[in-house]
DNA sequence: CTGAAAGCGCTTACAG
DNA sequence: CTGAAAGCGCTTACAG
């Protein structure tokens, strides 16, 4: 318990005052002030007054759940979000994007972080589920979603974002993974580099498979020869992948290039190279923006994926599904944007590698 | 509605099942299924074994918000935060503090970004309340929360976070907010400085006043003078902090160091320092660090505030009124580090002003 | 324009 | 160990 100083009005210390009790005050029936509470017209003028004094002297609060429970369509106005770490800033962005979509429409969020855990989102998944959250976003951790088919009623929408569903069909919302990574390594090899470490996280993220993809296809498309002894997959944070570099680094040929296959792995490979010194002489190319990636020296340059856009996007897939859209589920792809900030231009070092 | 594949089993596309619907394929009353769902002991394992078997045929789930509803305590398993800005990476962190010790709780978290509004503050409490969330954690925007005495019940603990309430008693987690500017101002008069800039957040903003009481306090302390045309107020955002240094360095006599008060100006006069050249030549030490603060040349001196050890101390805070603590209110103060990166120990320059 | 009765999906408070 | 009845705070579906 608060220890509040005693209140000045209204009820004290005793239970809420219900629908109930504002009845009796003013002096009128229980469906009156439900008329009244909710704005619905065809009341009394002199009903309505009494019905606002006696909610102003209660200090009468609506119980949204009890009226949830009862009403026909069950709206909660509450949406939860499940997103990989509210922590990191491309699901911190993305997260406030939803609410500010979801508080034009009176809506709240719940938010979970999944942190790749398929038993964390499926617990999430049943515990928002059970509170009858109105609609689910889900950047899902599972390889597969086929469970939300019983899990979830029908009636509630499911949106995923930043990864596709794969055994359910539903509204998603994703980056280009394959052309952004593309474009990414074609900037590189567009600067000589023919040496390009790729630095992913683990390959049961489909995005993950996808940056790996479109990284050999821009290899492929330019006829750099692919090595897999510059593949590093499996680095699921800054720091296992400033772990990571040392040993490509000494290479018998090393890469003049590394393609950081996302925000926190490019963080921890720039931490390695100023750490050695080599930021500089290697060039560097992320996946994600990041917060100050223009402060660094030098800049960084990255594939920034739009994460207010797909926020924004994704919440009015949800607004329109509880609207009544009921067409085929659909794909939303929002592009990325290559921002050359100074790492991805650093040259390759002239050699006789080239004939 | 998304296009789900048809179900395989358990309810499809009618209404969600119910106890009611349990029972009666399980050939036992309501309540036996209560006390099964619940795990309440006493129940014959035959009919336990009938329950368990009828609630996988159908898929039930539990409806917590018609529970909470018939419970005596009316427990909603629900807590609200509601946070300066979700995509702040101070209050990002904090909401994953929150969320992991609600996740040990089995408690779920809703979350809302107030962006310095009392208005966006108190519609959110409200509806938060009416949602009936178990307990409220708040960084508040507005200057005076004496309306949460009649806007949330007195069973509904409410903890301040960051900022301390006033006009209401509540248990609150801050950072020790004047001592932590006050280390951060001697530690730049300590190289030297006694030209130092402070750029500060609104006034209105409770910890804004405290970090300029602490740079005061510092200043007096040393027998530095204090000189009201290196204080810039009201820099409420990082290109409002960048706009806001050229005027300050064409003064006749302009600083040589910078107090930066908050992340977001701390960020944004790095901006400014770097576009003029200025970074290694103008001392700066923020209060709140950052991400990447260590990568940016010179890294960047800050006083650390720890937003994961206050929204675990908040949380832990919060378990404990709804666990049935009622001694008063008490603020949890949390102690500030000094990081020292390089930008606070560039020493002021040589020259005729100290005697 | 207004209200009495029933019911949303559960738990409580009993009685057996 | 089990269940029938009542009720949480609202809205629905009526009837007047």
């Amino acid at each position: 318990m608060t220890t509040a100083p005693p209140r000045a009005r209204g009820y004290r210390g005793a239970r809420r005052p219900t629908l109930k009790d504002v009845a009796a005050l003013a002096g009128v029936s229980m469906k009156t002030v439900s008329r009244v509470v909710n704005g619905e017209p065809g009341v009394a003028p002199a009903k309505v007054e009494s019905v606002e004094r006696a909610v102003r002297q209660l200090d009468y609060r609506p119980n949204l759940t009890a009226s949830s429970l009862r009403r026909l369509d069950g709206r909660t106005a509450a949406v939860a979000a499940l997103l990989e770490d509210l922590a990191n800033p491309f699901s911190a962005e993305l997260h406030r994007a939803l609410e500010d979509v979801a508080h034009e429409h009176d809506v709240l969020l719940f938010a979970g972080s999944l942190d790749e855990s398929p038993e964390r989102e499926k617990r999430l998944v049943r515990a928002f589920t059970s509170r009858r959250a109105d609609a689910l976003i889900l950047a899902p951790a599972t390889s597969d979603q086929g469970y939300l088919t019983y899990e979830v009623p029908e009636g509630t929408p499911i949106v995923f974002v930043d990864r596709a569903p794969s055994g359910y069909e539903a509204d998603a919302v994703v980056a280009d993974n394959v052309d952004g990574a593309r474009r990414a390594v074609t900037h590189l090899i567009g600067h000589g580099h023919r040496r390009i470490a790729f630095l992913g996280d683990r390959t049961a993220i489909q995005t993950a498979r996808d940056r790996f993809a479109g990284y050999q296809q821009a290899l492929h498309a330019r006829g750099v020869p692919f090595d897999p002894d510059l593949v590093v997959h499996g680095l699921e944070d800054a720091g296992r992948a400033a772990a990571a570099l040392p040993r490509l680094m000494e290479l018998r040929d090393p890469p003049s290039a590394l393609f950081a296959a996302q925000n926190e792995i490019t963080v921890g490979a720039i931490r390695h190279l100023q750490a050695a010194e080599l930021q500089d002489r290697v060039a560097i190319v992320g996946f994600d923006d990041f917060p100050l990636a223009d402060l660094l020296r030098p800049g960084v340059t990255v594939v920034a994926q739009d994460p207010t856009a797909i926020g924004r996007a994704a919440a009015e897939r949800v607004f329109a599904r509880l609207a009544g859209d009921s067409t085929p589920a659909r794909t939303v792809v929002i592009p990325t944007r290559l921002v050359v900030r100074g790492s991805g231009e650093i040259p390759a070092p002239a050699g006789p590698r080239r004939p």
